[in-house]
DNA sequence: CCCTTGACGTAAC
DNA sequence: CGTTACGCCAAGG
């Protein structure tokens, strides 16, 4: 694994603003790693414990199992509050956004 | 070198 | 909603 595409996607993840999430998809895309949204699943749980992981969750708004009570718990924190186990688009940042019609 | 395991994603049933 | 299947990729057995 390249220190450089580690530092890439560590950068796009602690540059999401408060309030706001992302998605894995999304952050390994704005790190230049189109279709690699697993690697950053990796990064995130080997080096990213200095980091505000809870504002990356997976692109239907849910969270992995083992992280989901802390995730909800750090995002409440923020004034994000997770619904039946999800996370309302209206706080979605750049996340899927397709069908609206 | 092959196989298994994931903080994943999308499409199809 | 749940499961299957496939695509993607690194790390550890």
């Amino acid at each position: 694994m390249d220190e450089e595409t580690v530092e890439r996607v560590r950068a796009v993840v602690a540059a999401i603003p408060p309030g706001e999430t992302s998605t894995y998809g999304e952050v390994a895309e704005q790190a230049g790693l189109p279709g690699r949204a697993r690697l950053v699943g990796k990064i995130l749980s080997e080096d990213g414990a200095d980091l505000p992981w809870h504002r990356v969750l997976r692109a239907n708004g849910t969270s992995a199992p083992h992280i989901a009570h802390e995730q909800a718990e750090r995002l409440r924190a923020e004034g994000i509050l997770m619904v039946d186990g999800r996370l309302p688009r209206e706080h979605r940042r750049t996340a899927d956004r397709r069908r609206e019609s």
